[in-house]
DNA sequence: TCCCAAATTTAACGAATTGTAACAGGCGAC
DNA sequence: GTCGCCTGTTACAATTCGTTAAATTTGGGA
C-alpha cells in the first residue's frame, strides 16, 4: 500500500517547496513541476492520485489543462489560484476541477482538502486488470485468483463482477440496490436471490469462514462491506 | 431520473431562502431545515444527495452532526460556516465533510461546488476506529470484539451502534431519549423496549454479571452510564 | 419495614433478511 | 448428442432484531 502521489504544478519555486514540504510531512509522495509541458510529459509514465494545478502558468492555459485532466485522468484535480473572482472559481469547477483553493492558502487546509478528495476515489482505474488484497491477487483479464501461497483458482465472469465492485470501493458500504444497478447482465433484472448467491459463491472462493467472514461483511438491512486493503496495478 | 435532492440546514431564514432559490434555478430539488432535530427526523425517510450544513446551529453541535452524516449517509456533505479560521476548516474536512464554504458566499459558487461533488458519487465510508476499554478491544470496522485473553467474538451492527455510543461518551449519563435519537434504524421509531433489549444483548456479549454490571450501569429513571476507561486509536 | 406502581431486564417469539444446497436451463467444446 | 461449466431459481436454514410479556428491580410512601 504505497502513499498517494500528489503532483504540484506551479511556477513559483517557494510555493512548490512549501506544498511539497507539507505534503511530504502528511505522508504523501509528491512530484513538482514548474511548467505545464514538463508536467504533461511526466503524466505519460505516472498516474498521480491528486493534481494541484496553478492557473497562472507561463506556458499554457491552465483551464484548458484542467479540462483535459478531468476528462482523461482519474486523478482528483485541485486548482490553486490567485484569481479570487467568483466567476473564476465557478468556471474552474465547471470545467472539471474537484476543488478550488485561493492564494494565499494555508498548507494545512490544502492537506485537509486533498484528504477529503482521496476519501472518495474518483474513478478507480477502470482499465486496470490486476488487484492485490489481503494475500490474494486477482487478474481480471485472465479470470484468475492467486493466493500468496501460490495457490491458483479461477473465477467466473459473474463472480468477477462482484469482486471488482468490492475492490473498487473497499471499506465502503455497498447496498444491495447499488449492486443490482451496477452489476450488468441478468442480475439487474432478477430481483431475487441471485445477488446473494453470487456473494456466497465468491466468499467460498476466497476461503471465507461462513460463520465469521473477514473480507466480505454483511450489514443486516443495509448491504455489504469489503474489508480488504486493495492496491490496483 | 429525478433531480438530485439538496438539503439546507441553516438557522437564518434569508440564507435558506437564497440557497433554495439558487438551487431550484439550477435544477435541484431542495428541502430546508432550521434545526438539526427537524433535519434528522427528515433523514429517516429521505435520502438526500447533498447536505449543506451550517455549523452555527442553535440546537446541536454541527460538527458532531457532520461526522455522523459522513459515516451513515451516502450524501456529499458541504459545510457552510461563518467560522473562517483555517483550523475550523481543517477539522470540518477531517471529520468527513466534502467541502467547506465560508460565509458570506456567492450562490453560484455553491451550485458549482455541489455539481463538483455530484460528479463522483460516493458511498458511506465505514469508520475504521478501534477502542480499548477494560480488557476489551472493539474493532468497529470488522465488527469484532477481542478480549485481552485473546477470545474473539463478533457483534452485530445494532449492537455496535450502542457500543459506539457508550464508548464515545464514557462516564457520562446517557438518557434513553438521547439513545433513541442517536441510534439509527428502526430503533429510532420504535418507542418500546427495543433499546433495552439491545443493551441487554450487549451486556451479555461483554460478559457482564446481570446482578452487578460493571461496565454498563443503569440509573433508574434516568438512563445509562458506561464506566469503562476508553482509549480510541 | 412492607407494599406497590413504575421502571427495567430478558426469555421467547416471529417477521424480515440473508445464506446456501440443490436443481435446472443455457451454452460452448468435443 | 453428451459433458461440463456457468448462473439464475427455488426451497429451506440461519441470523438479525424488534415486539411481547412475564419476571425482576427500584424507590417512594404507608
Amino acid at each position: 500500500m504505497t502513499a498517494p502521489l500528489v503532483t504540484i504544478l506551479d511556477d513559483e519555486p517557494q510555493i512548490r517547496a512549501m506544498l511539497a514540504d507539507a505534503l511530504t510531512d502528511a505522508g504523501f509522495r509528491t512530484a513538482s513541476f514548474a511548467r505545464a509541458t514538463e508536467f504533461e510529459a511526466a503524466l505519460r509514465h505516472t498516474t498521480p492520485d491528486v493534481c494541484l494545478v496553478d492557473l497562472g502558468l507561463p506556458d499554457k492555459d491552465g483551464l484548458a489543462l484542467v479540462h483535459r485532466l478531468a476528462l482523461e485522468s482519474g486523478a482528483a484535480i485541485i486548482i490553486i489560484s490567485g484569481r479570487a473572482q467568483v466567476q473564476d472559481r465557478v468556471t474552474g469547477l465547471e470545467l472539471g476541477a474537484d476543488d478550488y483553493i485561493i492564494k494565499p492558502f494555508d498548507p494545512a487546509e490544502v492537506v485537509a482538502r486533498i484528504r477529503a478528495r482521496l476519501r472518495t476515489p474518483k474513478s478507480p482505474e477502470i482499465d486496470s486488470a490486476t488487484a492485490h488484497f489481503n494475500g490474494w491477487t486477482a487478474f481480471f483479464d485472465r479470470y484468475i485468483l492467486v493466493s500468496d501461497q501460490g495457490e491458483e483458482s479461477t473465477f467466473s465472469h459473474a463472480e468477477g463482477e462482484v469482486l471488482r465492485l468490492f475492490l473498487e470501493a473497499p471499506k465502503r458500504l455497498i447496498s444491495r440496490q447499488q449492486m443490482q444497478e451496477r452489476l450488468g447482465g441478468a442480475a439487474a433484472e432478477s430481483f431475487d436471490r441471485a445477488m446473494d448467491v453470487r456473494i456466497s459463491r465468491l466468499r467460498t472462493k476466497l476461503g471465507e469462514d461462513p460463520k465469521n467472514p473477514r473480507l466480505i461483511k454483511t450489514i443486516y438491512g443495509a448491504g455489504y462491506i469489503f474489508l480488504g486493503d486493495v492496491t490496483w496495478e
